[in-house]
DNA sequence: CAGCCGTGGGA
DNA sequence: TTCCCAAGGCT
């Protein structure tokens, strides 16, 4: 037992969030759709609309039996999404090949559409209560300064960092998985991208970064991506339009959505290779 | 594998 | 006001 483990614990059960899908009662499922909206949307902005998922669609087969369109429309303004599509195809793939009940295998949760490393882990350990590590970028970040002396993680996972979260991890798959959650929350509420509070923190004292000085950040610079004026932006003019119209809609509503015509023509039809949009006629369009 | 894929709120 | 994000995934 590392003499990690009991700080971070306790910290936890006295600072945790009160969050729906952490609730005990909380199904794989609603796990799931929140793993999905959580992929670098704030929580806040998921709450509502995890609820409002959840009532409308309780299980995987309920979802999979609408059209993909509806995914889409209920996602709102979530952003990315394209993550509607993929959760609703995650839905379909789980009604068809795991009867309807989300899998509790790494492997059989990383084969589908939408989920990666670590919405696999996350919901093998947050869902199934598997002892397997969750390398987010809150994870990512505690650990880096904890054991690494570093300010911020390298961009990728290496096998180090995955070798040092997974050998840090309590025996127990019911401790493992708590102790996941409490990496997680103390990255999001205390040890935080920009002003750690580490006044707040339950490790300080055994922090390898503030014990070092806090070096500042030396590896490669991060990019920040603009917005205004990005294919982003007008996909997203584009499907606000889609989205908040009941049915089919005309081209010119499209056209009245964004001024340039030769981006607006490109975010369209990269619309459409998506899957976001169809075609319905000539010169109308709608969700799928 | 670096770049792309939305959005709205906090500092 | 402007900047910088916030529980990634895919190609």
């Amino acid at each position: 037992m590392s003499d990690l483990h009991e700080p971070v614990l306790g910290w936890y059960d006295a600072h945790a969030r009160d969050l729906p899908w952490r609730d005990p009662s909380a199904s794989a499922w609603s796990v799931t759709v929140s793993e999905f909206m959580l992929q670098q949307t704030p929580v806040a902005r998921v709450l509502p609309v995890h609820a409002a998922w959840l009532e409308r669609w309780p299980t995987p087969a309920a979802l999979a039996s609408e059209p993909a369109g509806e995914a889409v429309r209920a996602w709102g303004r979530l952003g990315y999404p394209r993550r509607a599509l993929r959760l609703h195809a995650a839905a379909v793939a789980i009604t068809e090949r795991h009867g309807g009940e989300v899998p509790a295998g790494y492997d059989d949760l990383r084969a589908l559409p939408g989920i990666g490393d670590y919405t696999a882990a996350a919901i093998a350990v947050f869902a199934h209560t598997r002892r397997h590590a969750v390398l987010d970028t809150n994870v990512r970040r505690v650990l880096t300064r904890l054991l690494g002396a570093r300010e911020l993680p390298p961009t990728a996972v290496t096998v180090g960092e995955r070798a040092r979260a997974t050998a840090l991890l309590p025996d127990e798959d019911a401790t493992a998985a708590t102790w996941s959650v409490a990496l997680m929350e103390l990255g999001a509420l205390v040890c935080t991208a920009a002003r750690p509070r580490c006044g707040e923190c339950p490790v300080a004292d055994a922090c390898a970064w503030r014990l070092a000085g806090y070096p500042a950040y030396d590896g490669p610079p991060r990019r920040v991506q603009t917005y205004d004026g990005t294919d982003r932006q007008c996909r997203g003019r584009l499907l606000a339009v889609l989205r908040d119209a009941p049915g089919q809609v005309s081209r010119a509503r499209l056209d009245a959505a964004w001024p340039g015509a030769e981006q607006r023509e490109r975010c369209l039809r990269s619309l459409l290779e998506d899957g976001l949009v169809i075609r319905t006629s000539e010169n109308t369009y709608a969700l799928p």
